[in-house]
DNA sequence: AGTGCGACTGTAAACCTTTACATCATGGAT
DNA sequence: ATCCATGATGTAAAGGTTTACAGTCGCACT
């Protein structure tokens, strides 16, 4: 299979009797050929074990059937579930999925694009939140490529977009806080660059509005969405002494940045302080206590992105140009209800 | 540069006043063409924007610079760190990285395969511990493509073969539970069936040999691998009150269940009992406490195996068939020393 | 009988490279 | 003056498809 000359298209023509055209035309428009040729043409494939070759399949078409997807850092623990998605979307379609990981590094990302450029994939799915170095800067008279942003919204361009709803989710969130009892919440992980850290801090005020309760300025922390921050972060309030009885984190990697401090400093939660992450990454529900936190769909996020793209690649304009799926609160263990001491 | 007509290599050649068999050589031959041609070439390139069509490249060259990965979960937290070397040792070497996410289903592995007879990919790395589906049956007549397996040996075959050497570093855990005093050492996740498992069971056997100690066979409990595995083990340990002052556990997700049944139970680790994994997976460090484990080169990994099977492809025979890694003792806090109650 | 149509098939161009082989000029050695 | 080697370039084939266009055939309809 490997080694020897593999069969072409002309082998089967030439066993089942009939021009290359004819055996083209079997394989991908059957009903154009009549039933006792189409017979003919799927035995002599059979026999050879004949299967079509995409290169050749692919310089005619001037289409590869690939879709490259460019992600900063595939280790990301929201990555590899939303892959997933991508990769049974694009499967089930008949595309393949390429991968480029560009730890942002400009170079690198004008790399990759050169699969795009040589026609080596079709399309583009967006995970750094950028356009990739090289796009960014082209006159506006050249045409994107087709793509789709996915996890994080494209900084100023307008690229269809599909992910979690974060402004909701946050809210939802703190709602949840409030529910139990707490006034006191601090958001941390505050950080207006990043869109989504921007949008979850948003849907945190907005609870509180709902709520009637005023939002302590002292107790939003910036933070980049790392555990180490948000490790400081506590820190930083213990060291103020300002301290809230419930964390609203942007993330689950904050959330355990929190946990670390506060278990350093001996605390007991959920008892002494409750915690909230976001995201529901691999470890959140291992954790002790298991964190509460908003789940994303991670792998529905994937698919449907993937479809969007797929769709606008042949041809049809996009329904719409955002989709936000709805999070969903999981509660865990690391929330309790306050009680005034 | 997206819908205007790529420039070909004739446009580049009409420019430059030259065949574009002188284009082709002066971009893959440099030195193939005066200096002065060379320079117009380099001219025109730069005017038209060109990039050499990848899919006529390789429908001439046979070959398309692109890596197929066959993952059975790409969620797996092994995966992602493996896969970034890959990537990266593909990417200096000019190929490219496509995904194939099996979930160990036979029908997408085969599927999958389709990408290797079609000359869309050149050869295949392999996650899944065995040949996948339609190559394993295939009479042995019929030469195998070009493939390394890492992460997990394939089964049966005689496969190239990178990873973490499981015999030694699970010796070197457990050598380093005795040298902490301990003397009843649990071994958590038997699977005489795994390789992994089997060869990490066989390094904690020699550890204890070689310091004397006598191996109490139920101590040794069987597991998958999974966190679940890892519980229900422990549970079985106190039902049946055989206990252990260490567990040593096949992985980390084990290691984290073994965790969770402890901490259940109100044990204080690492004060009452002791736990080590092997893996050193993302959560390793941010689990309370944090957990000694065997560090895994993951991305050292991924680049050695890219690099040998690209050694493959290009004709020369590989160094060797099997290259194992040292794995590195990380300490944290999950073992303590071993003192009489 | 002639016309037109529909169903089926074949011919050949086009997609864009790489490269074996041929050609040509130049200059040094004989 | 001739020959040969060397270096630079061009010509054309080959790689394997898809598909516009043209052709053939049988048949119903006028």
């Amino acid at each position: 299979m490997h080694h020897r000359k593999l069969a072409t298209i002309e082998d089967v023509a030439a066993i089942a009797g009939v021009s290359i055209a004819t055996v083209s035309r079997a394989i991908n428009e059957p009903r154009k050929v009549a039933d006792e040729t189409r017979r003919r043409v799927t035995d002599a494939i059979a026999r050879t074990g004949y299967t079509t070759n995409a290169m050749a399949r692919s310089l005619r078409m001037r289409r590869a059937n690939m879709i490259l997807i460019l992600a900063p850092d595939v280790g990301d623990p929201n990555f590899s579930n939303i892959l997933v998605g991508l990769e049974i979307a694009a499967s089930t379609r008949g595309y393949g999925v390429l991968i480029g990981n560009t730890q942002n590094d400009p170079e690198r990302e004008a790399d990759y694009l050169k699969f795009i450029s040589s026609n080596q994939a079709d399309g583009l799915i967006l995970f750094t939140g950028h356009l990739p170095f090289g796009l960014a800067d082209a006159d506006p008279s050249v045409r994107l490529p087709p793509m789709v942003a996915v996890n994080e919204p494209v900084l100023n361009h307008d690229v269809p977009f599909v992910g979690v709803d974060n402004f909701e989710g946050a809210r939802i969130a703190a709602e949840h806080l409030v529910s139990q009892g707490h006034q006191r919440i601090a958001f941390i992980g505050r950080s207006p660059a990043r869109r989504i850290n921007a949008l979850r801090e948003e849907g945190y005020r907005a609870a509180l509005a709902q709520a009637g309760l005023s939002v302590d300025e002292r107790l939003i922390l910036p933070g980049d969405g790392t555990t180490e921050s948000g490790r400081q972060a506590t820190e930083h309030m213990f060291v103020r002494d300002v301290l809230p009885s419930a964390f609203l984190c942007v993330n689950d990697a904050t959330a355990l940045g929190v946990f670390m401090a506060l278990n350093n400093r001996g605390y007991v939660l959920p008892r002494q302080f409750s915690v909230m992450g976001f995201d529901d990454i691999a470890f959140a529900s291992f954790v002790t206590p298991a964190l509460t936190t908003m789940k994303q769909p991670r792998r529905k996020i994937g698919e449907e992105a993937m479809n969007m793209l797929l769709t606008l690649l042949e041809g049809e304009p996009p329904r719409q140009r955002e989709v936000f799926l709805r999070s969903e609160l999981i509660v865990r263990n690391s929330v309790s209800r306050f009680t005034e001491k």
